[in-house]
DNA sequence: CGCAAAATTGCAATCGTTTGCAATTTTGCT
DNA sequence: AGCAAAATTGCAAACGATTGCAATTTTGCG
């Protein structure tokens, strides 16, 4: 950006940087200039089309950078990605991927920019306060809520333009949109013993919120019917799956016969382990995974799974941002969940 | 953005806005506070530690806004990503989103901002000089070339600070990183081959320049050996390639017996389409996909592809942008795909 | 104590656009 | 022709930080 004409080449030479350049080519002042580009009624038609024609002409564009600090709007909107509980977790993890992709469409659609950011909060303790602080963004959009429930709750108190993708809880304060996790757990444990399982486990990392419910709401339905469940320990991360998944199948063979995957991601892999092993799904060993991503239709055998409806998702958090920066302060927005069933419970 | 306080108000309030409000309260001019929090030699210690003191207390950050516009230096890369052969395409496309969150991570380690946009050439001809001259970004990452490789050829010409992911040809003038496709078309038929199919059929779309070279690779090879090869037009959008890949499958039975994909998404939707037709593959059909995405190794059977590495894509690409930020005028950079042989043929 | 050098801080121009209000020009009517 | 109203354009402050250079203060030595 940085130009090293001198002045004067600068006057001299026919290239065009600045609406000040642009003014005096066509013979106007730079604030007519402008107002001209901007097609601002005040302008005479015909002065405004030799200045847009002198700024096509030379490829000129106003600058973003110096309208937003004069406008105070940036058009920008922030989306931040922390990984809190596990480092190793890639921002590429399919299910933030896909929620982004569907934001970004969203997002464009209503002529915002998308910034990304992925921040580690063990790293950096004021993520969220730097983003917001920063003046870049008109408001944020967070996907997760990993371990930061409170550093996003005392944020939340002073700046209202904020949505959360992740679990709601009674009496929080920051608005978030995402789906029912307790219900889609209690879906999830209700198939898997409708399918005849008397022995279940979650894989699953139970400290993220979100997965929590997911498990509290499997643990509930169990506890009703008086089915044993325990929690293994899987974390997101696939190389870390792998292994931990391995690990759990080892102990747990021929004690368990349905096992609530955390997310498709987990269910996937666990469905290839499992295929390793030799052990047939459903028949031996049923299994229901969480999200119902593309992938999930696309296993064999398909993946029973809790639906998230992604899309949705990202249309709420948009609309809901938006409301927000428009002044208003809404509560979240809980979705619901809904059984896909498929072969594998 | 804007503060609705009078200044009267904005004077007695506690509420430091600018450096200009802090700076009044530390005692000191604006200069030297911009000059404490930049962590400026040139301040005083006692002074500077007095004045970090009451940006903490106060909550305060520089607006980057004002400080981009004065130092002229964004620390934005915009990554564009033009959907131009098939508007259709979601930009949550699988192996796009998968570089997506590579460059994400990648351009966080070196301490840059990303700012995505997905565009519509067909609705935006202006495109990438809209993204490039407004001056929010110090570089621009295109993610595909679509069919925009001429527009994508004339700005490279007076831009410098650009890197596309996509098909690299001879003469041509602008940065790219990509795999050879060509080389993977031809290692994906001399598998096909090898494997004992004697009549092959590509399903992708040859309009896309980097999909053209893989057809033209399987191609090549295909002609050298005698073996019959026809292209079946096939979308890259999920609702649209189902159907095309019935459609393709029912007119081709019997007579091709070997697939090869232009992308792993295209193949497996083909592995699940040709599953509920109870075609066995490999031994009735063969299939070989292109890029090699994690879940190509969770499919039944695990799907036989050549591998692009997307992580050595991504980091490609962030390096030979910061070096032609640099002022370096880099050449593309052409990665060699391989062939990962799994069950599918 | 006086003075020169070094250190520290202040001033204000700068980045480039936007926009309220004043100045100028144009227009239309008597 | 003169004049008032309307239209158009210019001026310059503003947005908020950065930074070159000048002004001021501090320090140390003879």
């Amino acid at each position: 950006m940085a130009d090293t004409n001198t002045r004067d080449e600068e006057e001299s030479v026919t290239r065009v940087r600045t609406l000040a350049d642009l003014a005096k080519i066509a013979g106007v002042s730079p604030g007519t200039a402008s107002r001209a580009l901007a097609g601002n009624s005040l302008v005479n038609t015909k002065t405004r089309e030799k200045i847009e024609a002198i700024a096509r002409e030379h490829g000129f564009r106003p600058n973003q950078i110096a309208s937003k600090l004069r406008r105070q709007k940036t058009g920008v909107i922030g989306v931040a990605i922390p990984l809190g509980h596990d480092v190793r977790q890639q921002i590429s993890d399919t299910f933030f991927m896909t929620l982004l992709g569907y934001l970004a469409d969203e997002l464009t659609e209503k002529g915002y920019d998308l910034m990304l950011r992925r921040v580690i909060p063990a790293q950096d303790e004021d993520w969220l306060d730097r983003f917001i602080g920063s003046g870049m963004v008109d408001g944020v959009i967070v996907i997760g809520q990993s371990d930061q429930f409170e550093r996003i709750e005392d944020v939340a108190d002073g700046y209202l333009p904020m949505v959360v993708w992740g679990n709601h809880q009674e009496g929080q304060r920051h608005c978030v949109v995402g789906s029912d996790n307790r219900l889609g757990g209690k879906l999830a444990a209700e198939r898997l013993i409708a399918s005849g399982a008397k022995n279940l486990a979650f894989l699953g990392d139970t400290q993220p919120i979100e997965f929590a419910a997911r498990f509290a709401g499997a643990k509930e339905v169990a506890g009703k019917l008086g089915v044993p469940i325990r929690a293994l320990t899987t974390h997101l991360s696939p190389d870390r799956a792998g292994e931990e998944i391995a690990k759990h199948l080892q102990q747990i063979e021929g004690r368990v016969d349905g096992i609530f995957a955390a997310t498709d991601t987990i269910a996937v892999t666990c469905l290839k382990e499992l295929r390793e092993r030799g052990i047939e799904v459903p028949r031996q060993l049923k299994v229901v995974g969480f999200d119902d991503l593309p992938i999930s239709s696309q296993t064999a055998p398909p993946l029973t799974t809790v639906r998230q409806d992604i899309a949705a998702g990202a249309k709420g958090l948009v609309d809901l941002l938006l409301r927000r920066l428009g002044g208003e302060d809404t509560e979240s927005l809980v979705l619901p969940p809904h059984l896909v069933v498929r072969e594998t419970a």
